[in-house]
DNA sequence: TATTGTTATACTCTATAACTATA
DNA sequence: TATAGTTATAGAGTATAACAATA
């Protein structure tokens, strides 16, 4: 360990500089700001997060719709029960394979969603990342992107 | 909504484009390598983050530590049972205030913590951000601790 | 009166395993 | 035999509220 080249990576370093701790801080704020603003409709991050996949993707099984959002199969079945009991998804069956449901949004939803949740969540984002600059927030987005898509 | 003069705010961005969902997903990763890497000497993300409160604060009451981790403290009261049993922190008393415990590590503790945590977190970490380049990882301190300081 | 640590308790979230209907 | 959805259940993690000792 101590030949591997790098700096001193044993070194006390406050909390407050490691970017695994700011990281979580960061998300963790911009989770807690966004679920404020869904709190006023009873929407948690994770409902908005389903109702953004099928507004970009269109019609998923439910099985699909947690895959992309790393939520178990058997987890999805009470958020989407909800969504649905709330008429902001239906479960159109998937004619191919009679097994799957291919959810879809309303119109009622897809209304709510552009209306009052994407601006709602625009602004909690504009909250938190509104204290960079432009030039940073574009390289933030970029750094990220390319973080994620190592994974 | 419509005259705020921002771009289109509502319009549909597939959820990998978005800050926040980006920011949760490269947090969950980084954690999750952290905690894997932890995991050989059965602690968690929290433990670590107690240990080194301590390493870089000293000695500190239950509460205070838990307030630094955003913790509740009754939900310390567990963390440091266990950190205690396993000999990595011991509760001295504060003599200013007999109502406070003094949380200090022991030596054990601050061994385990220089010669196996921090280089096992450190590996994790740069298996995560070790896509980045020099630059880009800089940068992103830059900006996350921007972001963290506006809080 | 307020605060630290403690305890018991309850709540939320989530996954596991077993079932059914289809494939 | 394998897979989508469902259900019941159990586990982890956490906070809330009340209590004792101390401030």
């Amino acid at each position: 360990m101590k030949a591997s080249g790098h700096e001193p990576i044993g070194a006390a370093r406050p909390l407050a500089e490691s970017v695994g701790w700011l990281l979580n801080e960061a998300a963790r704020e911009l989770t807690l700001r966004v679920e404020e603003a869904l709190g006023d409709h009873d929407l948690r991050w994770r409902d908005y997060g389903v109702l953004v996949v099928l507004e970009a993707a269109g019609p998923l099984s439910q099985q699909e719709i947690g895959r992309r959002l790393a939520v178990d199969r058997s987890t999805m079945v009470h958020i989407i029960d909800e969504l649905e009991r709330r008429g902001l998804v239906a479960r159109g069956r998937d004619r191919a394979d009679r097994r799957a449901y291919a959810i879809e949004l309303t119109d009622p939803g897809r209304t709510l969603l552009s209306e009052v949740l994407h601006p709602l969540t625009a602004q909690a984002h504009d909250r938190v990342i509104g204290r960079l600059g432009e030039e940073d927030r574009a390289h933030l987005i970029r750094i990220l992107a390319q973080l994620a898509a190592g994974g």
